[in-house]
RNA sequence: AGAUCCGUAGCUCAGCCUGGUUAGAGCACUACACUGAUAAUGUAGGGGUCAGCAGUUCAAAUCUGCUCGGGUCUACCA
């Protein structure tokens, strides 16, 4: 234990940091702080694994300072945190990064490099800034084990995730199916989402979009759904066709003057694909009779009746269809029929563009029995755009494909995985749908097909269509959307529970787990799985080369003794894998290497895709404990997680993912309460991007200002969720405002303390025997205990470190400390010192522990400093003590109200002092107090001597309410009246503004009534009473007076000749303090003055020479006739010459 | 396109849930003061159509609807 408080030469945050880190690492303080723990009740933690592929930044910052901090917190709670780190190692990021490296593209791998030796490659890339990451998470403060972390790639790791492949394939959750994709076709692949998700990926383009028609076939071509043919749309149609134009209604073929259905495209080259038409079950539709704009023959047309206007001008309606020639500008039309989207289901129309690739036959011999060429229904369709008609092309959409698969339209897929149109296309044969090959010379064949549907009067719109396109990151070329084969978990089979179990998750906001994550459950698709990609888990599926027996494998050991059986069998050519020494690596290319035998005794291979990397880290609550080969007890104290934090991003990422696998693998959440921070943009609140050039650099921050202020700032500027703009003066602020006054704070004690040995070896003394405004500070810092604590539980560090931050400031600070000072430097070592020291240690010790979550290294420094004289605390870190706890005996509200006041009263009295400009120092007799009632009377005296004492004033009088000497002033209290008066608000409002002395006495008395007329008025009465007024004073005759609420001051500001003398003597006090400190003399050293003689001042400075001696720690104080060498001072406006010397040279 | 968050002083944010009188704080700016905590502090000042419009109400920054602008996420959008 050391006998002195450090003090320092200034506020140094960085050099504090590196201090208090060096000091953790020798004391292993982390580890300790876990296992002071054993034994306690757990609070489960999951650390979402960060990427190493990629450098750390600020953002990673934030979200790492709210998980240090909660983890932090409930340590000192008593809960044992474990907090296991991990590393996402496989994905395409990765991937790309070593393509990118290498110099070669996907299509290059197996061929230009071998893929074991790409993923060797992978394998050395994923831990590169492994040492920046360590690094940074130690600068910050971040507390997370390193040491045993878990790692995605690691056999144990992907043996986990195995088996809980496998669990969900026994469960019949995983299947395979083909699924329409993004697919680049100029990339020769398939896309994920996340890569669709890139920053300019989405374009917005210009494509050629055509309106094209599709010819219902007559009525004796169609075969109606159920009923008589006398009721169905078709026969509606025709008769509204042959009535309106005076056909004979032969129900024969009525050629180019049929029905045609509208369907507009942005993607032409689908149409040779189409095998259907979507309309909007619940959707209007109208037949309208009009004239081809391109080709000008009579036609029927039918599209959303919704969406009419946007094709026909209003002046066109019933327009002159008889004149109606080449060289008519004005389109005539009339609707001649209306019917839902449901009364057109089941129709047939011809096919827009027969070729050989696409006849009945050919569409038969892909998908037996399927009936194409029909209108059908889905929900999916608007009439925000289009024609309220959905061209449906099921290889192209995914949509198409779905409602093609229930209504059996059959799937055509007219273009390769080139993207060029395949043989039996016709002209079309052969041509790239998107100048995918950067042709120079490229014809858009999207214009071809417009051009020719145009000409064969099928086509009634065409035009550039600008929209928001997918383009392929890497080819910059649009993609298309594909059919591909894909493995799927079906997570819509247990959607219900996933949103059922939704509701019992703690988010944070709120609004996170009920809109974006609620809304996303409501509209779950199943999870794609395959990637065919190179580096990442292997799906552990082999098949059978018809695909009729597959089997899944869900451990190593289940593996090797699969291929036991298939080297029995003859198929493998190894007995077990991996050789001798049991040395597997469970990544591709080996695995495929693998063949297994099915039941039936046939060879089987591998699968060849990737699982999709969020498996990987959905999975980590099991994988990263080897469950269920190792470590069971470990899986089943730590799930779920207490707490998870990540940014909002993750919402429909690894949140999704935890609790998917949660709820399919175990029915249950993955975690209780999960915190979603939002983004960190820069201080324009723009993304941060290294495109944009505007990324901090965390490293250099925290070099700057310290680990601490970065944090404080982070946490107290926003709410977490909220984003956050990024400002470096942000920093600087909470380094100098919050850190400097409580450095400042610290300073000071320390400098006290150890003049006077104050090192807490005396009896604590009970908070009643101290003076009031210790038991204020402590009343204030116990309720910011509670504050503070109750804050932290509701996961809102913003608000506890804000509520901090106001104490320090406006309480410990400005005002404990201030009113405060001369007890620490005055008069001897005994009680009322004592209790100050006391008082003021307990408010740092609290502090320390207060602010140890959001700002380590700061409070286990503050906390060292203070322990290290005192040794009051046995623990050697604050962050292994216990959160404090506020005690509730020592919160006093009246009290907290009181000072309130005096601080008011204070502030009142500066400011009148400063508008007449009398200085605090010139003492003045007397201030008025108008009480408006008792208990405001009380509380004032309580605290009459702090409020004299701050600002100079020998006596407080209290005026009492029913003093005559003050005029009131009343207002209306609209929140008591409006309720009870409502629309009379402003009359009464106005008549209670006239009130004077008498009539706000009145009312104080009792219930008055406030319009006596108002049985004449024919009114009801209102009576009003003291509740129903705001009572102020309005004026004190002959005072300058300044008032805040109802609090009002008046100040004498006559200034008798003692009164001068004081303030002479007082201004002199403050010029010989000068030149003490000017001069470097230590707080206690002794000195003698010599003053040369004035007869202005001398009589002052004699009478109250005591005083002064006192002041000065002056021994003697004498007068000489000329001061040799002498300092020439100015006392209010007189000068003096002095000599001041220090004693004992 | 949908979902969601946000829009209050030059900047960063309170206040909004639970409507009430003159909308606050810090930073920055200006002026003055203070000075044994001093790269601090105090006092005063300028600075706001509370994004806009409409509605509910005696009363709207606050409640409701719409619009606009920004962020994020999602998206098969024809």
């Amino acid at each position: 234990m050391s006998a002195k408080y450090t003090e320092y030469q200034q506020l140094n945050l960085p050099s504090i940091s590196e201090e208090i880190l060096a000091r953790w690492q020798e004391e292993k303080t982390f580890e300790k702080s876990v296992e002071l723990r054993e034994g306690k009740q757990p609070f489960v933690f999951y650390e979402g694994p960060p990427s190493a592929n990629g450098l750390p930044g600020i953002h990673h910052v934030i979200s790492r300072t709210l998980k240090d901090l909660v983890c932090r917190y409930k340590t000192m709670q008593g809960f044992q945190v474990k907090r296991k780190g991990g590393w996402d190692t496989h994905g395409l990021p990765i991937e790309l990064g070593v393509e990118k490296e290498l110099g070669i593209t996907k299509e290059d791998i197996g061929k230009k490099i071998s893929v074991e030796e790409y993923n060797k490659k992978c394998r050395e890339v994923v831990m590169r800034y492994k040492d920046k990451w360590d690094d940074i998470t130690q600068k910050m403060g971040y507390w997370v084990d390193l040491n045993h972390p878990y790692i995605t790639f690691e056999n144990n790791y992907i043996e986990t995730l195995w088996w809980c492949l496998s669990e969900l394939y026994k469960k019949g959750y995983l299947y395979e199916s083909v699924s329409i994709q993004p697919y680049s076709p100029a990339a020769g692949t398939g896309l994920s989402s996340h890569e669709l998700n890139q920053p300019g990926t989405y374009k917005d383009v210009k494509d050629t979009s055509a309106v094209a028609m599709f010819r219902l076939t007559s009525p004796h071509q169609t075969s109606p759904r159920g009923g008589g043919f006398e009721d169905s749309a078709i026969s509606k149609i025709f008769h509204a066709i042959t009535e309106s134009s005076q056909v004979p209604s032969t129900g024969g073929d009525l050629g180019e003057a049929s029905a045609f259905i509208l369907a507009w495209t942005t993607t032409p080259w689908t149409l040779p694909s189409n095998l259907g038409l979507t309309v909007g079950p619940n959707i209007d539709y109208a037949l309208v009779k009009t004239f081809n704009p391109y080709t000008h023959l009579p036609v029927n047309v039918i599209l959303a009746k919704a969406l009419v206007p946007k094709y026909f001008k209003p002046e066109g309606e019933n327009g002159d269809f008889e004149a109606y020639t080449v060289e008519t500008k004005l389109l005539p039309w009339k609707i001649i029929a209306e019917f839902k989207g449901a009364e057109l289901e089941g129709l047939s129309y011809e096919q827009l563009l027969p070729g050989d690739a696409n006849t009945l036959e050919k569409i038969r011999e892909i998908t037996p029995g399927a009936e194409p060429f029909k209108v059908i229904l889905g929900d999916f369709v608007t009439t925000e755009d289009g024609t309220g008609i959905v061209h449906t092309a099921p290889a192209f959409g995914a949509d198409d494909f779905r409602v093609g698969k229930k209504n059996n339209l059959g799937i055509l897929t007219l273009v390769d995985k080139e993207g060029k149109f395949i043989d039996g296309v016709g002209e079309f044969s052969g041509r790239y749908v998107k100048n995918y090959k950067d042709q120079k010379d490229y014809a858009d064949v999207n214009v071809d097909i417009s051009v020719k549907l145009k000409k064969e009067n099928r086509a009634f719109k065409v035009e550039k269509y600008e929209h928001n396109y997918p383009h392929c990151w890497r080819t910059d070329k649009p993609i298309i959307y594909y059919p591909l084969d894909a493995w799927f978990i079906k997570t819509t089979a247990v959607k219900d529970r996933m949103v059922e179990l939704n509701k019992t998750i703690n988010w944070k906001p709120a609004a996170t787990g009920t809109g974006r994550f609620g809304n996303w459950l409501e509209n779950m698709v199943d999870w794609n799985l395959s990637r065919s990609r190179f580096w990442g888990t292997p799906l552990p599926i082999w098949k059978t080369e018809d695909g009729e027996e597959t089997k899944c494998i869900g451990s190593i050991s289940e593996l090797q003794q699969e291929i036991k059986k298939s080297y029995d069998a003859g198929f493998s050519k190894v007995p077990s894998f991996g050789g001798d020494l049991g040395e597997v690596d469970l990544h591709k290319p080996y695995v495929d290497d693998i063949i297994l035998v099915s039941d039936a005794g046939r060879p089987m291979k591998r699968v060849p895709d990737l699982i999709d990397v969020w498996f990987d880290s959905g999975a980590m609550p099991y994988a990263q404990w080897h469950f269920p080969f190792e470590n069971k007890e470990s899986f089943k104290e730590s799930f779920p997680a207490d707490f998870i934090a990540e940014g909002v991003d993750q919402t429909r990422g690894w949140f999704y993912t935890l609790h998917a696998l949660g709820v399919l693998l175990f029915d249950s959440v993955a975690y209780k309460t999960v915190v979603s921070n939002g983004l960190v943009l820069d201080k324009n609140g723009n993304k941060m991007s290294k495109r944009l050039g505007n990324v901090v650099n965390p490293f250099e921050t925290i070099e700057q200002f310290g680990a601490d202020a970065t944090r404080w700032y982070l946490i107290t500027n926003a709410s977490p969720w909220d984003s956050l703009k990024f400002d470096i003066e942000g920093i600087r602020e909470v380094q100098r405002k919050f850190f400097g006054t409580l450095y400042n704070t610290y300073q000071f004690f320390a400098l006290y303390a150890n003049v006077d040995g104050f090192s807490f070896k005396e009896d604590h003394i009970p908070v009643k025997d101290r003076p009031e405004i210790d038991q204020w500070i402590l009343s204030s810092l116990n309720s910011l205990v509670k504050e503070t604590a109750s804050q932290f539980d509701e996961y809102e560090p913003t608000q506890a470190g804000r509520a901090i931050e106001d104490f320090v400031d406006e309480h410990l600070s400005n005002w404990y400390v201030r009113l405060c000072r001369r007890r620490f430097w005055k008069g001897e070592y005994e009680h009322d010192k004592i209790c100050a020291y006391q008082t003021l240690y307990e408010c740092l010790e609290t502090l320390s522990g207060l602010m140890a979550p959001i700002a380590p290294f700061f409070a286990d420094w503050l906390f060292l400093n203070l322990n290290a004289v005192t040794g009051r605390s046995n623990q050697s870190s604050v962050h292994h003590t216990d959160f404090p706890l506020a005690v509730e005996s020592m919160i006093d509200t009246d009290l907290e109200k009181r000072m309130q006041l005096a601080q008011d009263a204070s502030s009142l009295i500066l400011s009148l002092r400063k508008k007449v400009n009398i200085k605090v120092r010139q003492p003045l007799q007397k201030v008025f107090i108008p009480a408006l009632d008792a208990q405001m009377a009380q509380r004032i005296k309580q605290v009459e001597g702090i409020i004299m004492a701050e600002t100079n004033i020998k006596e407080i009088d209290l005026l009492e309410a029913d003093n005559d000497f003050i005029r009131k002033k009343a207002k209306a209290n609209f929140k008591t009246l409006g309720k009870k008066l409502g629309a009379k608000m402003k009359w009464a409002a106005e008549q209670i503004m006239g009130f004077d002395n008498a009539t706000i006495d009145k009312v104080a008395e009792g219930e008055y009534l406030l319009n006596p007329g108002f049985e004449a008025a024919g009114e009801e009465p209102i009576y009003i009473n003291s509740e129903d007024l705001e009572v102020a004073t309005d004026h004190i005759p002959g005072y300058e007076i300044a008032a805040k609420g109802s609090l009002t001051v008046a100040l004498d500001i006559s200034i008798s000749e003692d009164l001068k003398k004081e303030g002479d003597a007082r201004e002199f006090v403050n010029r010989i303090q000068g030149i003490r400190k000017d001069s470097g003399f230590n707080l206690t050293d002794r000195i003698s003055l010599t003053v040369s003689e004035n007869a202005d001042l001398q009589p002052a400075l004699i009478q109250y020479k005591d005083y002064i001696c006192a002041e000065i720690l002056a021994d003697s104080l004498a007068f000489l006739p000329v001061i040799p060498d002498g300092t020439e001072i100015e006392v209010n406006d007189v000068l003096l010459q002095v000599n001041v010397l220090k004693k004992g040279k």
